[in-house]
DNA sequence: CGTGCTGTTGTACGATCGTTCAACAAGGTC
DNA sequence: GACCTTGTTGAACGATCGTACAACAGCACG
């Protein structure tokens, strides 16, 4: 054989697209990996399998790259979850079902990703960068889940048409609702990670759609 | 003035066990500025008012350090909310009203505060040392918290004596119990440190005190 | 006042951090 | 096959990290 044809090439060109999502998902999995210690440029590039030296290449610098990565881990949350409402059957009941079921399902129940989680919370105080990925990127959530109440609660004697009586939710309630809903999540999500014996995801499901049972029955009866 | 009296003393020496609670307090408070970045031994002796030396004298390492700060961070929570609970009128209904009233009041409550909880928890799944001070440090709070709702669930007729009635609580209720109401406590705590306007205080009291109003419902209703 | 114990200091060390940059090379174009 | 663009490499830099350790000094005691 020829020595010129046998040689591999030492490292493959990427379009910068590629190679940025690349090492995004090189920074996501040294944090579920190493946690907040897995966040330094050699870990990551080693990850990722490329020289220390290209992360400067596609990000300006360090913070950049971790922002980017937060960006991403909460658009596939938010992607995940509106795809698992709009597969669901077209009643507020069984799409509020679906939202639950996939947040208490993986991939976003798993102890490596609350620890994905808890590490940008941590950054979110110190860092401008990451409060401001939260703030834009929080409002896609808090929007599908507002939208999933309003359609339910009013939910009073006209069975087939769920936007009739959207007038009949005052503001206040829907507002509590949200609140108090969320909240139950983020601790039933949060308690599961931390002991993933305690319960199981369904009774968790269940205990959300109690909930919401309980604040129907105040609303509209 | 004779020179010799003038002179101040370049520091003050301290009985060990004053040295490290004062370290210990010090690693807290450089928590609550500069988050995960303010724990490097510079930085929490810089606070404490000492050199860098003097915290491997106290302690064998950082990580010692850290775990004695997660320890006292617990037990001071679980000693904030027992004495509330303790000071309270000797009814049930009292003593979680003053067990919620605590929870979703300062200390506890408190950007800050949530975010050296996060710090601690982001290190839990890769610091055995720190997993195991939450082991046994965690259990103070569960027991509080589950030995209220025994005394309030089965409330039922006998208004006087609380205890009589105890067998009426299914184990099984009582578990559900304490998994929603911590859940729901943790998230509306959590939801208003990230966002201190979202609701006042006393809103997030009365969502938990319907909640156990409607799981006693179920129980004994 | 002298002595001893030990809490405290501050320099030093090696490791690792984020970032820079000159040199290299992959892969398309002509 | 020569050329060019640019994605990629890896050594080097200064800063900062946790820890070690010899020297210092506060202060109780005789």
């Amino acid at each position: 054989m020829r020595p010129r044809a046998v040689r591999a090439p030492r490292f493959e060109r990427q379009l910068p697209h590629r190679r940025r999502q690349a090492l995004i998902d090189a920074t996501i999995e040294c944090l579920k990996r190493y946690g907040h210690e897995g966040l330094s440029i050699r870990t990551i590039s080693a990850q990722a399998g490329v020289s220390v030296g290209l992360i400067n290449h596609h990000f300006p610098n360090k913070d950049r790259l971790i922002a980017a990565a937060y960006r991403h881990f909460n658009d596939e949350l938010v992607a995940g979850l509106t795809a698992a409402v709009e597969r669901a059957p077209d009643s507020p009941r069984a799409r509020l079902r679906a939202f639950l079921e996939a947040s208490f399902s993986p991939p976003n129940l798993d102890p490596e990703v609350l620890a994905v989680w808890v590490v940008f919370w941590g950054m979110f105080r110190h860092s401008p960068l990451i409060r401001r990925v939260q703030r834009e990127s929080y409002r896609g959530y808090v929007r599908l889940l507002h939208g999933m109440l309003e359609q339910l609660l009013p939910r009073a004697a006209a069975a087939g048409r769920r936007r009739a009586r959207r007038a009949r939710v005052s503001p206040l309630d829907l507002r509590f609702a949200a609140i108090g809903l969320t909240a139950l999540l983020d601790g039933l999500w949060l308690e599961w990670c931390l002991e993933p014996g305690a319960f199981q995801p369904a009774e968790a499901v269940r205990l959300c759609e109690a909930w919401v049972g309980s604040l129907r029955r105040r609303v509209a009866g």
